[in-house]
Formats: C-alpha cells, sequence, structure tokens
DNA sequence: CAAAAAATGATTGGCGTATATCAATACGGC
DNA sequence: GCCGTATTGATATACGCCAATCATTTTTTG
C-alpha cells in the first residue's frame, strides 16, 4: 500500500489538485468549506508530504553558518572540527555550512560579523552568543529576511533566537558541587575554586550552581573565593603549585573555566595526597589528566551532540516541520572508565560495530 | 552555482548520461576507462548524489522492525516509547517501524519471532538480542534477503549484525565502581552487590567491570558476593531490609540489574546514614528516589538516543551510505542535579527553547 | 576478416511536489 | 439578471535521478 499522494487527497476530498495545494501550501484564496474538506482526506488517508519530492521540487539548499570564537581554544577546534564533519555528511541533502570566525568574546567583532550576514542570503545561523543589546539590530535584521537564528553553547537574547543548544551552566556548576560533595564522604573538607573571569557568564553561572549546592548540602565544606585565571595556564599553575604548597587543607579544587593545562601540570608534580579535582570540557588535555588519574572528573557539554542538533533544529526551522524527539542536553559527567574514543581516532565505520 | 547533476557529469567526462548512469549506479558492463573518466569528472566536478532526486525516484521505503522484549519492565517501555516517537516523526520520510514483542531474554521466542521475519519483506531490523547459536539460522536467511540487522541494548552474534548499538557493560560497571570509589574517600567499606541473574550476560559484565576497578584501584573497599533478585522488587525490598539492619558495616549498595522500587523502599525506611546508592536505568523510579535523596547515582545507558541511533544506522545501511558522525554511545552518570526533564513531559516544542 | 561479444549512446517515462497560467464557475450585491 | 470578485478546475513544466529500451559503435575472438 504505497502512502497517498496529493493526487489520493483531492480525489478524497472531491476537489481538484489545484486546491488541494492551495490549502497544503496555504497560498490564500480558498473557502473555509474547501479548507475543511480538505483537511478531513488529509487526515482520513493519513496523507503525509513526501518530504523528497518537495524538496527536489523547490531545489532546496540550506545555506547555514556558525558564528564561532576565534582562536586556537581547544572547545573551539572541538566544535569546528564536528561542523567541518557533519557538513560535509551532509552535502548530500544540500547542506552547506560555513564557519564564520569572530574575535572571542568582543561584542564589538559579533556585531560587525552579525551584521555582515544580512548581506550573504543565508538560509540559517548558529551563533555563540552574548547577551548584549548592541547584537539587537542585526538580529533583528536577520529575522527580518527570513533567516532561522539560534543561539549555541552561549545564548543570545532570547527574543532574536528560535532555539538555544547549550547546557544549563547553573546546572553544570550544581552537578560538579554534588560530586565534589560526594567525594567527601561526610568529612570536613575545603574547596579552591578558579575561574577565567567574572564577566563571561557560563563561568558565574557554574560557579553560582557550585555553591548553592555546597552551602545547602554539604555545609561541612568550605567554598574559598575563587581565584582569577583568565584561563591562562600558565595563571592556573603557578597559582595552583602555591595552593598545594601552602595550603594543605584543601581538599578539592574545581576548575570552573580553561586552562587546565597548568591545573594539571601542578597536579603532576605532587601526585600524592592530591586534592579531589574538577575540571570542565573534554579536550585533549583533560583527557589525558583523567586517565593518568591526576584529575578526578571532567563535566562536558558534549560539543560534538550540540553542534549535529544545531544542524537539525535549523533545518527543521528553515522548513518549517517540527523537530524529531530531541533529549535534554545535561552536563556529562566522565570518569576515566567512561571516556567515549578519542574524536580523533574515529573513522565512520569504526562506530559501526 | 547550482551543484552539478549526472548531466553535468556527463558532459564533463565526455561520455554519455546513461554511462555515467552505469558507472554511478554500478550496474556493470562499463569499460575500465570510461569508471576512471566519471570518477575523475565526479571529483573534478564535487558531485554529490542528490538523495531527494534519487528516494523519489526509487520510491524508496524503510520498513523498519524493532524486536524488543514483551512485558512491562520500565525500560522497556522507555524503549517502545521512544520508537514509536521516532517512527512517527519519519513517517514523512517514507519510514515505518513495527515493534515485534518478543518473550523476555528466551532464546526460543526470539528465534521463531525471528524466523517469522523472513516472510515480512522488512528493510530492516534492530534486535535486543542474545548471544545463543539458535539463531544463527534465521540470521543467515535475513542477510539472505538482504535485511540489514543491528543488534541494540543486546548485543547478536557478531558475525551476523552488521553493527550493534548499546553500551558496554563493563564499562557501566566500571563507572559505578570507580563512583563508589570516588565515595568512599580513601576510608574502608563493604559493598554489596545486586544482580538479576547471573546468566544474564549485561548483568555479569557489570558485575565483572565493577569488581575490576574496586580490586584494582580501591583495595580497602570489599564487594560481598552478589545477592540474587531475578529483578524482582519484593526480594529486593527484603533483602536490603535485613542487609540494613543486620550489616551496620554495610557502605555502599550497587543493583546491577533492575526492581529497583524495592531497594528505594527500604532505603526509604531509614533514611538516616543509609550506604551510598548506585542503580542502573534512569526510569520513573529511580528519577523520583535520586530526586529525594533515597539514592545518590543512576548510570543510565540513554536508550532514547540509541534508538535514535539504530534508526539512524538502519537507513545508512538500507541505503549504503556511510554513517554520520556519531560519538561513542558511553554510560551515562546522572545525579540528582543533572537529570534531563522527564520524556513523559516531553512535547518537541518545548524542546526548542 | 567476419562474427560474436562488449560497451556506449540516445532517449523515455515515471517518482510526488511546487508553481504558474488560464479558463470556468460560483457567489455577492444591486 | 448583470457585473465584479472570489473561488475552483484543468493542465503543464520542472526538479534530478532511476530504470529500462533499443540502436549503434567498439572491441574481442576464432
Amino acid at each position: 500500500m504505497p502512502s497517498p499522494t496529493l493526487s489520493d487527497v483531492a480525489q478524497a476530498a472531491g476537489v481538484s489538485y489545484a486546491t488541494v495545494d492551495r490549502v497544503i501550501n496555504n497560498r490564500g484564496n480558498v473557502a473555509a468549506k474547501s479548507i475543511a474538506k480538505v483537511n478531513e482526506a488529509v487526515a482520513a488517508l493519513g496523507y503525509v508530504r513526501n518530504v523528497a519530492a518537495a524538496n527536489l521540487s523547490r531545489k532546496r539548499v540550506y545555506r547555514l553558518a556558525f558564528l564561532i570564537p576565534k582562536g586556537s581554544n581547544a572547545f573551539f577546534n572541538r566544535v569546528r572540527d564536528q561542523i567541518a564533519r557533519v557538513a560535509s555528511h551532509q552535502s548530500a541533502e544540500r547542506v552547506t555550512a560555513e564557519i564564520i570566525e569572530v574575535s572571542a568574546f568582543a561584542v564589538a567583532g559579533l556585531e560587525a560579523s552579525l551584521s555582515d550576514l544580512v548581506h550573504q542570503d543565508l538560509d540559517g545561523v548558529a551563533i555563540v552568543g552574548l547577551q548584549s543589546e548592541r547584537l539587537e539590530k542585526p538580529l533583528a535584521a536577520l529575522r527580518e529576511k527570513g533567516v532561522a537564528v539560534i543561539g549555541l553553547v552561549s545564548d543570545l537574547p532570547p527574543e532574536f533566537r528560535s532555539a538555544y543548544i547549550g547546557i544549563d551552566n547553573i546546572v553544570a556548576g550544581r552537578t560538579a558541587a554534588r560530586m565534589v560533595g560526594v567525594a567527601h564522604a561526610g568529612q570536613t573538607g575545603m574547596v579552591q575554586t578558579f575561574v577565567g573571569s567574572t564577566d563571561a557568564r557560563d563561568h558565574a553561572e557554574r560557579l553560582q550552581g557550585f555553591c548553592e549546592v555546597i552551602a545547602k548540602d554539604y555545609p561541612q565544606i568550605t567554598v574559598r573565593d575563587p581565584i582569577m585565571t583568565k584561563d591562562d595556564p600558565a595563571v592556573l599553575l603557578s597559582q595552583t603549585r602555591g595552593l598545594l604548597s601552602g595550603t594543605p587543607d584543601t581538599t578539592a579544587l574545581y576548575n570552573v573555566g580553561a586552562g587546565n593545562s597548568g591545573l594539571v601540570q601542578a597536579i603532576g608534580e605532587i601526585r600524592a595526597n592530591r586534592p579531589f579535582c574538577v575540571v570542565h570540557e573534554l579536550v585533549a588535555h583533560s583527557r589525558q589528566a583523567l586517565q593518568e588519574g591526576l584529575i578526578d572528573l571532567v563535566i562536558d557539554q558534549r560539543p560534538d551532540v550540540e553542534i549535529s542538533r544545531a544542524f537539525t533544529v535549523l533545518r527543521a526551522l528553515i522548513d518549517d516541520r517540527d523537530l524529531p524527539p530531541l533529549a535534554d542536553l545535561m552536563p556529562t559527567i566522565y570518569v576515566r572508565d567512561n571516556l567515549p574514543a578519542d574524536p580523533l581516532a574515529n573513522t565512520t565505520e569504526a562506530q559501526a560495530t
């Protein structure tokens, strides 16, 4: 039993193909009663638009762009890789994705890049965002042109994007705190936190979530004021060194931001009797440190999953379809035992078996 | 610049459309040098087959079947729900999925169901498998008919399936052990484990992984011999009760199998000073227990992700395409802070924002 | 060198939808 | 009943590929 076509619907509804088309693609100028007849026929036959035929006919192409911070940050390298991978795989579905690099976390740079986008004839954009009023004008211009806009990893002003794909950083901080709490087994403790900058919203949120949970559920643990690191490994190295020698009562370290190679190096220098260590984002450094037992936990936001999802959501928005069932994105806890294979060693075939 | 079509390739290669078609869909009867010319032209132009057009033309439909154990097990309810959800969403791409219920974990039942499948004119099957020689004949018959076969959640004899989608249960057990180790903070301890049955391969593997890590990295923790539960909540209830009153030195519980409602109830009866508790699979019971602080950790295999992936992989196998970039499936650690929204409350729209 | 075999070319009719055009009909107000 | 507008019908073409047919050319073989 082949699935019904529009002609079948027309026949069942007792109207012409043209009328069915007018209803289905709501082109207007149709009598209410015809609309009703068509809808009934659609329901009765269980008609579903054949997307292959539709895409072919309307010569659908999906021109996507991703605005990603510039620089050699390990995390965003992972992001860029995954974008390229997915785009290459989806080229058969006429999807193209351009990566536009933006000066990291500078509103002015993002604003300029966004303004350029308007002239680019795109169908959808995913943006590693910032919360700033200065972005509103270019974002409004994009919306005006009918470009689908989503926030990625870091959100945009909500009224200017159709979706946000990323984790809740308060939840990430709470998760880290829970694990630190568990690792104290009821004993008293002292946690040193590190942040890149207090301006970074994600850092602030993680710290907030962390402190909330410790304060509420683990009152016997003290959280020291965070050390500012600018995500600089050198700063983390020296600060951690100082801490380990000078403050022996430190029972846990939690780095909210980046620059973990410095922290790991300092830990490696003492090894014995080190504090419990939690960091964010699974990249080469943190993976290795986890495997070698220099740190205990990595909280990861699964950028690969986020990117795949960004493509899915953008295409659904562009086609005006509803989304497939997608589970919530939550911070993922990695220990040395449940690490996924290194994506650099990933061939798609190897994953199939 | 519109993407090149087969006619463009023909022109560039200096051969006819028919020859290009013969090469692309390797129908044979083509001279080696023609093949080379076509391949060069494909590479030069960057030709990619338009899957929309191809699927339309060959009237592609994907008739899939999922063989899932019968019964009201909360985990497999989750699985069935997700299959229905994804199938309904993919109906626009002419995907149909039938759920075939099989007597739980009985080789005979699975064998019979498999034999039926052969007459069903399917394109792909995902099977919650068993390792048994008795399955080889029907599986070989399926392969003979060109049906794509994958193992789901629990593997099949590897030579009879093209892929396995599920977690490594040894890894799951190791992960649980790591967390139990962390939660002891170097103190001595005593862990009681529970298994459904020793025959169940997944249970045995989890236990094995668990014991490996404890023995190697946490020698101060003792693992007691597992209690057999048949995954029956009543057994877990009484056994846990007895344990909590009779053996106060128990510092952790790890249930490898199902039946957690009984365990949770027993824990709820004492609450104060309870042991550290780790269980598997996020379902209604375990979620609630986690939120209420009756247990500490749930190791989940993300059946929703597994199901989505099963559809993706089956379609890729049927189309003989290569797979999109997919991250490894690893056991996921849930604490009360990083729980995803309850899927029962999931509307697809809500997830978009 | 002729005959057989292999390879190639030329062409066609779908697949189901989108989109456009033009004619035909219905409906409303007066 | 007439006119103008709103609605409907009939029909055609294109999208890119698949699958098939038949004629023609090239290559191989004895």
